[in-house]
DNA sequence: TGCCAATCCTTGCGTTCGCAACTACTATAG
DNA sequence: CTATAGTAGTTGCGAACGCAAGGATTGGCA
């Protein structure tokens, strides 16, 4: 773990300046421009876009995203509850992760646990009032925020497209 | 930790059911019906498909997707190197995030750190040839997963469109 | 009825990440 | 030339995640 120590100086200008190497014709093979365009933005945009969300909504509202996203959920579903399988699908969570999000929000009093009567090996987890009222207050602030670093970039029809192109479930799931 | 009991019991239909409660229309209030459905298709899609392509990547190659990405940035940069601050930008990852991936890499052979002539703070991180082999034996397969969880869902013109749209850079940065 | 596979959720463990603090070096100003 | 502010990168620390294994319960099928 010492030994990190750069092995070579550099000499002044970049050795292969100029050529690109055999690599990029032989990686960029299997992708055509637009689709390398398309799939490279994708990816960053949304690691740009949720980071600074984050520090935003951690900054104004001491929530992480995940939390967040948990108790709208939560806010948006029937009864305010929902079974921890289900709500790990809609917040695209491992099993494990929602069941420790789950804790959190519940020693934070924002969620209670709840025995389901139907199938006894099944939780439900629900809002509880402190847990609205803090996603009430959350959310102004945090919607002013989406709305600044994403939604700001497109009119109405582009929304509308991107809406509907995102929105088409992966071929063989 | 141990009192994660449920409290109540729950009787066999929803309470509220049929009733939203006060909640949506708050909640949502903020945001208009397009913009909801296009930021929400944008985190869920995201997520999913990275979560598969994870999967894949590891199951194929053992190469986890941000080591897959700084292999690909270093690949196609000039002299097939970068400095730190560059790839994490690039890859978009903390500064102490990008020093342990770049651990992670050198501890595997797949990268070499080089001291930089011109600003003896900087380092350099180098594909090595054998991060080379690596990463193009992991690409064909990665590119295919790629197509098949995402591309594959559009066509050509929708493409550079989502290409077009996602690029635009962020308002205010 | 009785058994075995499947399902729901939780826990142990290892890994990764970001923030904040730190070192080393550079650049600006006096 | 020296002090001071700023930048590049690393490290301690705590938080969060996923995988795999485990306990409890359900559901089909003999």
């Amino acid at each position: 773990m010492e030994q990190r120590i750069a092995d070579t100086e550099e000499r002044s200008e970049p050795p292969t300046s100029g050529v690109v190497g055999p690599s990029e014709a032989a990686l960029l093979s299997g992708l055509d421009p637009v689709e390398l365009r398309a799939w490279r933005a994708f990816l960053t945009r949304h690691a740009r876009v949720a980071r600074r969300l984050e520090a935003d909504l951690i900054a104004r509202s001491d929530l992480p995203l995940a939390e967040y996203d948990v108790l709208l959920q939560l806010a948006l579903a029937d009864g305010l509850r929902l079974r921890m399988n289900e709500l790990a699908d809609r917040v695209v969570l491992s099993r494990a992760g929602i069941t420790r999000l789950v804790d959190r929000l519940t020693a934070d009093g924002l969620v209670t646990r709840l025995k389901c009567a139907s199938d006894a090996r099944g939780y439900f987890a629900v809002l509880t009032s402190g847990g609205m009222a803090r996603l009430l207050d959350a959310t102004p602030g945090h919607l002013a925020a989406v709305r600044r670093h994403f939604l700001e970039s497109f009119t109405a029809p582009e929304l509308e497209t991107l809406a509907e192109l995102l929105e088409r479930s992966r071929p063989l799931d």
